[in-house]
DNA sequence: CAGCATCCCCGTTGATACTG
DNA sequence: CAGTATCAACGGGGATGCTG
């Protein structure tokens, strides 16, 4: 099934560089995207929640991308005006939907980290 | 079901910043690897095939990804001595594994890319 | 054809300090 | 707590030229 991009109204297609679904595949195959769109499968997560969870990510990664993925509608950031603040990140329906795949991404890595590992060491003999 | 990493012994774990899938996790984050290793899913391609496939893609990057993939265990890179040279690269059964998942993200991000551009136009104002 | 080597820029990232 | 601001460094990545 073949998307037509309603901007352009080219089909959508990765392998052009002009193509706006290039621009979004790079955004989800950015280093921290993957990590913090899995770590809010199972709900709502607060801003230091996410920070310990990711272990790693720095506060300006954290944040940056964080408005990444909210300004690509996959996360909603909620302010509760209250001392001290306290701001939650939930994922969207469209960011439940890619959850999914970003999920057997991660699991798929977890499973056959053995076997890369032996490759590697093959690769480098 | 969770793995444990042979070569330290303790369970896989993308949130660790230590973990060897934390590695493997950003390998296939690359900005290159998905459209790579997507390609390759048809069947055999060479070298210059996949530079005309991954628009976009320099030389320097394309061979250097080629090569991470390679030592990852995802794909093999034969080199077919005659003149002029010709190199064949096909995803091995391990690549073939990630394909599945790497392939639901492409068709993911095409699928909804109309749904995102509205939530940008909706951030940017 | 399929690359490797080199130069070099600038964007991404991290560290640190500060704030409502 | 949840950021912002600023600076510094690193390396990703492109352009160019050369080669077996």
């Amino acid at each position: 099934m073949r998307t037509i991009v309603e901007s352009s109204g080219l089909p959508a297609d990765v392998y052009s560089a002009e193509c706006p679904t290039r621009q979004v595949l790079n955004h989800i195959a950015g280093k921290w995207t993957i990590l913090i769109v899995d770590a809010l499968i199972d709900g709502t997560m607060r801003y230091t929640d996410l920070a310990r969870r990711v272990q790693g990510v720095s506060q300006k990664m954290l944040t940056q991308t964080l408005r990444q993925l909210e300004a690509d509608g996959f996360l909603t950031r909620t302010v509760h005006p209250t001392i001290p603040p306290r701001v939650d990140y939930d994922l969207t329906e469209l960011g439940r939907s890619l959850a999914g795949p970003i999920a057997a991404l991660r699991e798929w890595t977890e499973a056959h980290i053995n076997e890369i590992e032996k490759a590697r060491q093959r690769a480098s003999k």
